[in-house]
RNA sequence: GUCUCCUUCGUCUAGUGGUUAGGACAACGGGUUUUCAUCCCGUCAACGGGGGUUCAAUUCCCCCAGGAGAUGCCA
């Protein structure tokens, strides 16, 4: 091999759930390494102590684990370059900054919090052309900070950022982005007062550190792109390839967010999305292969992702091509499996025990050729079903009845249907279907008017599975003891 | 306000200096069907605008507009 090996990473803050836009990145990193025989590495960002949540970085593992997406150093796991929690290389983010004063490209900083609020309030008042940091404490003397260090002020440090010139980088998809120096954030915080890190200092170090020779990020990122060479060169250390990915959009063109949907990863899965649907349609997000082809298995993205084909313009996350995929993905289970999937929503909802009977699943089985292709989502299963688990009210008469048919000839023609539909299992389904229509075609009616009825009042819907596969289901006995109570409440109607 | 990035059907996208601008989802219509769904067939639908360059621009260049992002002791 002539080239350095591909290492690549995957760096959330632990501070929320896992989102789409989060997983569409991990997503990429982990194919570009796996296509390049590369190592697709995890690190966890948590340098912001009071945002990080202990529920946050185990959701992050579970949604990884769930998604089949391996990491092959990171917590956990460890590697060479560990450790890969950032709270624990406090020191070392100590060390590089002290550096970087020492070497005079970065400097302590007193300013109180209250001051830089107004400054920033002031700022944004004025529309003045100058936005951010004054550079206030960029050139005291080391008198000043004597005095301010015997008052007791924690500093926080910033980089001093060039006045003058521009920074450029190279970013795989955008190309080159120059941005003048006085336009980069003036002299950015490093070191926070509580000594840990903000992410520009921890992100540079780490990415030196751990050899990581793509860096893989949003969109949003670009803006920081020059601050961050600025700090490579402070350090005297290589420039990683950057490749910039586009953002991931709600309908309305805006980030995507909660108020568009779900955009949790756990809300997926929770709602009974398959993590191989997700993964791929999220892969199309942003990325193509030709156009055309768009179901790919993990192994096949595995092998014919690559970077040109990222896409440059952002995306919107589009609920209803995700619904479809994972319709198909469902319709591609087999039976055995597409149970066990089931199984969970049936018993969450109460319908069957966990572990289920023999009876119970001897059921589930039954059921789930029926409604295996009329499922979005595995969680879709509860309400087709619930008529055969649960006792329905008698559907109102009106819903009962056929468009353009009485109360009268609806009585009728239940009577008539009740000797056939205890035929059910002795006789073909073809004999009943054709005996149900010699009972409508005698009325002059449609042969949806005599299923109807039936289905109404079995069912409890006018939507339902096929009939005679869901009467199989329920069972003859519930059956005829829903349809006599329809016919009864339909009776005392006619009355009134 | 300033800086940066982006711009092909409603959405995800393919594509080329000369194409009937292709596919998928959605929508709509039709067929199959005991409802729904599946499945099949079809319809609608796009190169943001203005300048160039060129015999020829959706494609190359410039400007504008629109959108997004950044501008934190958050990442």
């Amino acid at each position: 091999m002539l080239s350095m090996s591909v290492r690549v990473r995957y760096a959330p803050s632990p501070t929320g759930l896992q989102h789409i836009g989060g997983v569409r990145t991990a997503l990429f990193n982990y194919f570009f390494a796996r296509s390049q025989q590369g190592t697709f590495i995890l690190r966890v960002e948590d340098t912001d102590q009071s945002r990080s949540t202990d529920e946050a970085l185990q959701d992050l593992y579970d949604t990884l684990h769930w998604l089949n997406i391996r990491w092959d150093e990171g917590p956990l796991v460890g590697g060479p370059c560990g450790p890969y929690i950032q709270s624990q290389r406090f020191e070392i983010y100590q060390k590089y900054a002290a550096e970087l004063v020492e070497s005079g490209k970065a400097y302590p900083c007193y300013c109180s919090e209250e001051r830089l609020a107004n400054l920033r309030e002031e700022q944004a008042a004025a529309k003045s052309k100058e936005q951010g940091y004054d550079r206030h404490c960029r050139n005291l003397s080391a008198q000043q900070r004597a005095e301010f260090e015997h008052q007791g002020i924690k500093p926080v440090i910033r980089l001093k950022v060039p006045l003058e010139g521009s920074t450029t980088f190279h970013d795989v998809l955008m190309g080159d982005i120059t941005r003048k120096n006085r336009d980069v954030n003036p002299d950015p915080v490093l070191l926070k007062s509580d000594g840990f890190p903000t992410y520009h200092l921890a992100n540079v170090i780490d990415d030196h550190l751990m050899g990581i020779t793509h860096i893989m990020r949003a969109q949003e990122w670009i803006p920081s792109g020059p601050l961050h060479v600025l700090l490579y060169e402070a350090f005297g250390w290589d420039v990683p390839q950057y490749c910039h990915l586009p953002m991931v959009m709600g309908k309305d063109g805006q980030k995507l967010s909660k108020r568009h949907g779900s955009t949790a990863v756990r809300e997926f899965k929770e709602k009974g999305y398959l993590p191989e649907a997700l993964t791929n349609y999220v892969s199309m997000v942003g990325w193509s292969y030709d156009g055309v082809k768009e179901f790919f298995t993990r192994e096949e993205l595995e092998q014919v992702f690559t970077l040109e084909k990222i896409n440059k313009a952002p995306g919107v996350f589009d609920y209803k091509k995700l619904d479809w995929y994972n319709g198909m993905y469902i319709r591609a289970k087999s039976d055995a499996e597409l149970a066990s999937l089931l199984t969970p929503y049936l018993a969450k909802a109460g319908f069957v025990t966990e572990p289920c009977s023999a009876r119970q699943q001897e059921r589930i089985d039954a059921m789930v050729p029926i409604v295996k292709e009329r499922l979005k989502v595995l969680s879709d299963v509860v309400e087709m079903t619930r008529f055969l688990f649960e006792d329905i009210a008698c559907p109102p008469v009106d819903q009962m009845l056929p468009k353009n048919q009485t109360v009268e000839t609806t009585v009728q023609v239940l009577n008539a249907t009740i000797p056939v539909i205890k035929e059910l299992g002795k006789a073909s389904d073809e004999d009943l279907e054709q005996r149900l229509a010699s009972i409508a075609t005698e009325r002059n009616l449609k042969i949806n008017g005599v299923f109807m009825p039936i289905r109404v009042a079995v069912t409890g819907s006018t939507v339902s599975p096929p009939l005679f596969d869901s009467i199989r289901l329920l069972g003859l006995e519930t059956t005829m003891i829903r349809l006599e109570r329809a016919i009864t409440t339909l009776t005392q109607h006619m009355g009134k």
